[in-house]
DNA sequence: GTCCAGGGCCGTT
DNA sequence: AACGGCCATGGA
């Protein structure tokens, strides 16, 4: 039976150190705005979408100088949507993201250091009530924006729990409360926010490399403790 | 042309 | 509770 700690160490040999969230920090430098608001946006923006897609969009919110808070909730629906139109479901998402800049606003007075600093199921509590905000986007935003300890699970964590396979059942709080509980063992404080932060990339970077849904099981690092093994 | 991507919401059963 | 349709672009 596969193991979280043993798959985070193959992944780690072979995939190496992964620089997640990508942020363009010196953006944020010279128009001093807050990186965790662009790692908020990215999560929505993200959602069921590549990755290059979003990027696209990222870049046109820069260059409308609309990677701020304050630009977000004073948007125009309309004019935001077209902005992100690259990243796909840009009016849901153009709703989505001023929605969660008004509640950050009102609830929070914009203030995402204080919003930040509370107990994880707090803030997780209050992300989940937002429209547009599931667990994954939920738990995302506060290991990559927050730097708080939670692991995300995604379709690939999914499909790699189904094929290798751990012992837990696939839905989301399963997937995740199997992985906090095993590799909180052996990790603690900001060790293990690291190690959630890093096995989550590996866990993408792999399912694009390797466990994809039309696997290509061959030099798949973890072919040894895998269970669904196909030459394909 | 088809499939898929770093989901979530809503309506129906 | 579980499932299907829907949202939409761009790269493989």
């Amino acid at each position: 039976m596969s193991k979280p700690n043993e798959t985070y160490q193959i992944l780690q040999k072979k995939y190496g150190n992964l620089n997640w969230w990508p942020i363009d920090k010196s953006y944020h430098l010279k128009n001093n705005s807050d990186p965790r608001f662009e790692v908020i946006v990215g999560t929505i923006l993200t959602q069921n979408t590549a990755w290059s897609n979003v990027e696209k969009a990222l870049k046109n919110l820069k260059k409308y100088e609309m990677l701020d808070l304050k630009s977000i909730y004073n948007c125009d629906l309309e004019k935001l949507a077209k902005i992100i139109q690259p990243s796909g479901f840009f009016n849901q998402k153009a709703g989505r993201l001023r929605n969660i800049g008004l509640k950050l606003k009102e609830l929070h007075n914009s203030d995402l250091n204080s919003f930040f600093d509370r107990d994880i199921n707090i803030i997780r509590d209050e992300l989940l009530s937002y429209t547009g905000i599931g667990p994954e986007t939920a738990d995302s935003i506060i290991l990559y924006a927050g730097e708080k300890p939670i692991f995300v699970v995604d379709a690939y964590t999914k499909r790699l729990c189904q094929r290798l396979p751990f012992k837990t059942d696939i839905s989301y709080d399963s997937i995740q409360n199997y992985f906090q509980k095993e590799l909180s063992k052996k990790y603690k404080g900001e060790q293990l926010t690291k190690v959630y932060n890093q096995l989550h990339a590996l866990i993408v970077i792999h399912a694009k490399e390797h466990c994809r849904k039309k696997p290509k099981c061959n030099k798949c690092p973890l072919s040894n403790q895998c269970s669904f093994k196909k030459s394909f």
